[in-house]
DNA sequence: GCCGGAATCGGAACATGTTTCACTTTGGCG
DNA sequence: CGCCAAAGTGAAACATGTTCCGATTCCGGC
């Protein structure tokens, strides 16, 4: 049913992704899905869980290789940005259900992948408080700039940027501007 | 029309807010509801507008007192999201319509209003690029963050605690623990 | 192989956002 | 005053998320 709603997503977005649809193309009927997602929401921010962890897999198979943990933290987000720009559509699907959803549970899980994505290129070891303070910051404005694009406030191209000031700011490397 | 919808956010939040009820509360028919605003998302939000402008115009009103920027930009901000969580209702309301919209025009004139709430208490005179940088930055966490109170991932008071975070690590208070 | 319960099915029914349309009311203007 | 365009009305119809339920199928344990 994830496959089936990811492929809907494809072509269309989140108004594309309709219950009785989804049923069909994953050969089940309507309530079979309700039994397992209790909301349309809910099935699309499981979509997202896997689509993000798999992202988040990728990134680790191929770590970045900056100098510095603010290169490689731009690296990482830029690469997964990349990614799910690659699929407008499904990841607008996605992040509209994670900007309207009353899950809990999953949104939480959600963020908790796109931290970890974060804190796992900052530097060897366990993350400090600093870092996972940083990268809490950096994953919500993750987040508000794929809602902002998504929602067609801001170009694609808007969202790194956004991501790569934020990562300036936050890791400062180096020549710091007059306060 | 409004106003009604923001009495029926009051209690009950988004889903309390059907456009039947609002008509109805507003003495008017639905198709003028529909004339007005093209969609729910449309009408939470252009009532957002006027919530968030109005909390502008109170906070410039009466200026935060701190001393440094960094300071006073967390006393706006958190008296700013004190001012949304006494509604909570409400806030829900607007905040879902806002994360899920494809209303970019409305969309993008919210987070210009909370952007300037920042930038009008970080010094006099005009903003500088890096201003309007941490500005940028820091209403996207702002949002998030409301966004994860309202979808109950986080507790109230988490808003507050991430902005004050957020702040300290964009605008320094001076002890820059080791990196 | 048979049984009982869980899972699935089919499909109707319901709730609510959105659209449509023919009709009426209103307000300004020549 | 009389008229017209714009605004509003009332009600039905449609689209889609969600719920329900009786009938059917599937499966693991006896």
């Amino acid at each position: 049913m994830l496959d089936a709603a990811l492929r809907l997503a494809e072509r269309g977005g989140f108004d594309a992704v309709q219950m009785r649809d989804v049923a069909t193309e994953a050969n089940v009927a309507l309530g079979t899905v309700y039994r397992y997602f209790t909301s349309k929401e809910r099935l699309l921010l499981e979509a997202m869980v896997e689509e993000i962890e798999a992202l988040a897999a990728r990134l680790e198979a191929r770590p970045p290789v900056g100098e510095t943990p603010a290169a490689r933290v731009v690296e990482v987000l830029s690469r997964g940005t990349a990614s799910l720009q690659r699929h407008p559509e499904v990841t607008g699907a996605m992040v509209r259900a994670f900007g309207a959803a009353d899950e809990a549970d999953v949104v939480r899980r959600v963020g908790d992948i796109m931290t970890g994505i974060i804190t796992g290129v900052m530097h060897d070891g366990p993350p400090t408080g600093r870092d996972l303070a940083v990268a809490r910051t950096l994953q919500q404005v993750w987040l508000s700039s794929l809602i902002g694009w998504v929602g067609g406030v801001d170009e694609p191209a808007r969202v790194v940027v956004d991501l790569e000031t934020a990562t300036d700011l936050l890791l400062g490397d180096g020549e710091e501007p007059a306060r």
